[in-house]
DNA sequence: CCCAAGACCTGGCGGC
DNA sequence: TGCCGCCAGGTCTTGG
C-alpha cells in the first residue's frame, strides 16, 4: 500500500491523537510479522508518553524518552486512529490504547510490515542507518542524484526505487516521475545524459509533493488514519492504466515487468 | 562493488 | 462453487 505520500499522509493523521499522551496498554494479537514484533514491549511501553511521530523514508517513528517504535507498513499495513471501541478483525494485530481513551490499531493482511522497537540514537538503527536522503528535503541534491548514478547499467526505475539512494519511492510514483521526466522505465541509468536525469530529479520530487498534498493515492484499501481515502489516484497517468490511452499523446499505454514489478508507460512520451 | 532472484504473507480476481 | 494461476502499494537476504 504505502509509499512516502500514504505513509505521510497517515503520520500527519495519527500525530495528533499520539502527541504528549501516555500509553495505558498494548494489545498484541500476531507477533510474526516481517521480523517479529519484541518481546517485553507490552511491559515496557504502557506509562511511556509519546513525544513526537516522525518518519523517515517509509518508517514511521514513534519517540519516547526511553527509545522509539519503529513502524513499517510493508505492502499492506494501515494505522487507524479509533475513538471508540471498535472489535478486532483478522488482521488487526497490534492496539496500542492511549490515556486519552483513542486507540491506534496497526492492520496488516500480508504482515510485511514491521513494529520494532529500538533504544538509543534511532538513526543508527540497521534499517535506517544506510538510508538516502529524503526526497522532500534540502538533502536531495541533483548532484549526488547524478553522481550516484554513475557507472550503473540497470534500468533507470531501478535507481529511483533504490532506498540508498532516495527514499520513499515505490512503485507507483517510480512508474509517474519517470512518465513525467519523458523517460521510459527501462532505459539504461548509465546512457542518460545529465539533462534528462535532471527531469527525473526534478520530478520524482514534484509527484511526490502533489502526491502528499492529495493525501496519498488510495487503489484498493489505503485509506488516512481517520478512515478517509487519498485523492491522488485521479492524478495518476500511467500507474494500472495498461491499455488506456496517454492523456498526453492519445498512444496506448502498455506494462513491463522490471525486476518482476509492474511498469506502465506511454511507449510515445517516454523514451529510452 | 553491482545485480538478479528468492524470500516473506494473504486475498482478490479471472478463467475453466 | 471450487480450484488454479496470477497479481498486488516493500525490501531484506543470498548468491553469483
Amino acid at each position: 500500500m504505502p509509499e512516502l505520500p500514504e505513509v505521510e499522509t497517515t503520520r500527519r493523521g495519527i500525530a495528533p491523537y499520539l502527541k504528549n499522551r501516555r500509553i495505558a496498554a498494548i494489545t498484541i494479537r500476531q507477533r510474526k510479522l516481517r521480523w517479529p514484533i519484541p518481546e517485553g514491549i507490552e511491559q515496557l511501553l504502557p506509562g511511556q508518553k509519546c513525544s513526537d511521530v516522525g518518519r523517515r523514508g517509509k518508517y514511521l517513528l514513534l519517540d519516547f524518552d526511553c527509545g522509539t517504535l519503529l513502524i513499517h507498513l510493508g505492502m499492506s499495513g494501515s494505522l487507524r486512529v479509533l475513538e471508540q471501541e471498535v472489535p478486532p478483525g483478522k488482521h488487526d494485530h497490534v492496539d496500542i490504547l492511549l490515556d486519552s481513551g483513542s486507540s491506534l490499531r496497526f492492520r496488516d493482511p500480508r504482515r510485511f510490515g514491521a513494529v520494532l522497537w529500538h533504544q538509543g540514537e534511532i538513526y543508527e538503527h540497521p534499517l535506517l542507518s544506510r538510508l538516502g536522503p529524503e526526497p522532500l528535503s534540502a538533502d536531495f541534491t541533483f548532484e549526488d542524484f547524478w553522481q550516484r548514478s554513475r557507472g550503473r547499467r540497470k534500468p533507470v526505475k531501478n535507481f529511483i526505487m533504490d532506498s540508498t539512494v532516495v527514499v520513499g519511492i515505490g512503485n507507483i510514483y517510480a512508474c509517474e516521475a519517470l512518465f513525467l521526466a519523458g523517460i521510459h522505465p527501462n532505459a539504461r541509468l548509465d546512457r542518460l545524459k545529465r539533462q534528462r536525469m535532471e527531469a527525473l530529479h526534478h520530478y520524482c520530487m514534484d509527484v511526490l509533493e502533489k502526491a502528499v498534498a492529495a493525501g496519498g493515492t488510495t487503489l484498493k484499501d489505503f485509506t488516512s488514519a481517520d478512515g478517509s481515502p487519498g485523492y491522488f489516484s485521479q492524478q495518476l497517468h500511467v500507474y494500472g492504466r495498461e491499455g488506456q490511452i496517454c492523456g498526453q499523446c492519445g498512444d496506448e499505454i502498455k506494462r513491463l515487468v522490471i525486476q518482476g514489478r509492474s511498469s506502465f508507460f506511454c511507449p510515445s512520451c517516454q523514451r529510452k
